[in-house]
DNA sequence: GAGGAACCGGACCGTGGTCCGGTTTCATTT
DNA sequence: AAATGAAACCGGACCACGGTCCGGTTCCTC
């Protein structure tokens, strides 16, 4: 299992106002040609075969074979299966690091950390829900989904707010308890359940959040 | 797949004191003679083998043919893997359930609704954590996992002592959010992190029931 | 251009899960 | 009690997919 978290999972340029300092940039050691182009091809054919039958139909022997590629190579450039996954999502992740890291309030820099924390909730799960089949294929291995940078990036992201907010409690731990009810798989649940809708669920984070954050 | 969730995995006679309502008996109609047979050897040298082998080694295939039966009645009883693992576990996840359904104080009917609240995290944590590759094994595919009687139970319980508390939330939702922050993953993930003891986990749950707790 | 590291392909393996012809059990009838 | 018919069950061959391995090839450096 090689390059378990390719390229750019976490920090890309942050022009405006630097917010965290985790997950340094850390280039790996570079790519040699063919294996750019393989990489590149394989994303391409993934996230084809990712609209046009649903993430979780797609197989990794598929991949390697619509991008003319022995499955080997799929395997040695993205780990495994989540890896894939986690790749596909890279995109999609980016944009959403970005809404939040220096995008325009109420979820970036220039709201208050307040409403940038009740901001957050929603949009995690709203982007979430819009790539549903991804991001539940990617988080099918949850150990590994705890240990991404995506992952460690969004606590850290809390961490910082509730820092901020002067909130008299275990920072980490309250961040990691907050991702925790905005995780895919229980989002899910609930709305496949009676009477949760999106709102309801809406109004549970900022209730939480506010809960959360009294100062003591 | 046939009878995902079989014999009693959630509710038994409560001598005591009655506490839910959820999760009718609704004994399935009865397994045939052989069946019966077959499905507690099953058990036994499933049981066996995750003991010396850890839970996560213990392949089906194995089990069938330790038990001297085809893999597809294997399959048959318990649906597929987890079904299994769910199965193995129903014994010690019912010791959990007498714990804070009929038990002693603080888990126990005889306690406050806070303190068996506050009890109940730990509780959880430590039980999970005593058989922790089983529970590993059996929440590995987390739909099930919230589908599964023996989680609806644990919501209905939280669910109930925070109305008892006459807590001003959305006693769903926030046993929902509650039972996330034990999520065993979860609780696995931030003892092998640096810093993260259970000490550490029991105070933040205890604030967390505390800032959830107050009344608006 | 030569040497070596990185990469490629696809055969190979283990495991979860399905399928279906044959067998056993059980309720009912005689 | 014995027979009987059908539903439930059994076994193990079979399939698909994730993941590994290694001999041969390609690319970059010097």
């Amino acid at each position: 299992m090689t390059e378990p978290f390719p390229p750019s999972a976490a920090v890309h340029d942050v022009s405006r106002r630097v917010d965290l300092t985790l997950c340094a940039p850390e280039e790996q050691p570079r790519l040699r040609a063919d294996a750019a182009r393989n990489r590149t091809r394989l994303l391409e054919v993934a996230a084809k075969l990712a609209t046009e039958r649903g993430a979780a139909n797609v197989t990794m022997e598929a991949v390697a074979c619509a991008a003319q590629v022995g499955k080997g190579t799929v395997f040695r450039r993205f780990g495994d299966r989540a890896g894939l996954m986690l790749a596909l999502l890279d995109h999609h992740e980016q944009q959403l690091q970005a809404a939040f890291l220096t995008g325009p309030p109420p979820l970036g820099p220039d709201a208050p950390a307040a409403e940038r924390l009740r901001a957050f909730g929603p949009a995690v799960m709203r982007h979430e829900q819009a790539n549903r089949d991804l991001y539940l294929a990617a988080n099918a291995d949850l150990r590994r989904h705890f240990g991404s940078p995506a992952y460690h990036l969004r606590v850290g992201h809390v961490a910082l707010l509730l820092r901020q907010l002067r909130a008299d409690v275990d920072t980490a731990l309250v961040a990691h308890t907050l991702l925790g009810s905005l995780e895919i798989t229980l989002v899910e649940h609930l709305l496949a359940q009676r009477e949760m809708t999106m709102e309801r669920l809406e109004a549970g984070w900022y209730e939480l959040v506010a809960r959360l954050c009294v100062e003591a």
